[in-house]
DNA sequence: TTGAATCCGGTACCCAGGTACGGGGTTACC
DNA sequence: GGTAACCCCGTACCTGGGTACCGGATTCAA
């Protein structure tokens, strides 16, 4: 066996700088359950794996792709077990809650539209004929 | 003069009720200068105007337009003074806004279509081939 | 060895838009 | 005039995703 080199920890400072994030945040995520606890110096500091890095552009990847953190941390945890269909299945999830809330800003912004077109002037007391804002208020249901 | 029929003040609950808010709003919009300070009765108790429930509809039609709370309250400041199209301009930023928010909501969709299509089974080690989760954190740039 | 740089844990704070709680005063109705 | 229902104010708490501050400990390089 050779002493197996186990060289390239990084400290939380480098990890941090490396992945364009807060140190706070490596913490933050820890507590979450997004980062497993790393090794410690013997003072205490901790000891990233150099693959600490990636995983935090995986992270910050899904985060931008819609989910949750703890969705993430839920995804990053059973992927880690097993490869399963969980992701594709959260993924056409999420695709299904961005085409709700595509829709219901669409709907807003022909709302918005008409305000514009009928040359609405004021909240409480708009001078304009067939004022749409009474209209935009029966819309509240929310997706 | 008339005796000035002054009968149908609402205590909060009525106005919390009819408008669909809960009373702890009322005061949190007061405080926050959506609604007036209204009168109070010799002991205390609020007493609004009829209209309140009017202007606490408009109110939510407005946040459901995509305007803050502090939009909406200047919103209706000026209006009150005077009828301005900052209305109509504001109404079109928010519109620009939405498109804004719509194209980034896009671009997100197609990410996790591609997720989806090349059978994603892993955040962190995906098996299938030309994987797009790398490609996903490269668009990190938000609107 | 010493000084600067870094890191530790714990706690508090930020944004927006509210909601909940607690102890006490008021109002309305029978 | 009792008593139930209502309302007062101040303050704390909630969600989500972090960020900031603190005093003290550790690490690194000269």
């Amino acid at each position: 066996m050779s002493p197996e080199p186990e060289e390239p920890y990084l400290r939380s400072g480098q990890v941090a700088e490396q992945a364009g994030v807060n140190i706070q945040t490596l913490r933050y995520y820890e507590r979450r359950g997004l980062l497993a606890e790393p090794r410690r110096s013997p003072g205490g500091h901790r000891a990233y794996p150099p693959g600490t890095v990636a995983l935090l552009t995986v992270i910050k990847a899904a985060q931008r792709l819609g989910f949750t953190l703890d969705e993430v941390a839920a995804l990053i945890d059973t992927g880690r077990r097993h490869p399963t269909p969980d992701l594709r299945a959260q993924a056409q999830a999420k695709i299904d809650e961005i085409d709700a809330k595509i829709a219901d800003l669409t709907t807003v912004r022909e709302s918005l539209t008409q305000v514009v077109a009928a040359g609405c002037d004021s909240l409480t007391g708009c001078t304009c004929p067939d004022c749409p804002l009474p209209a935009a208020a029966l819309a509240d249901t929310m997706y």
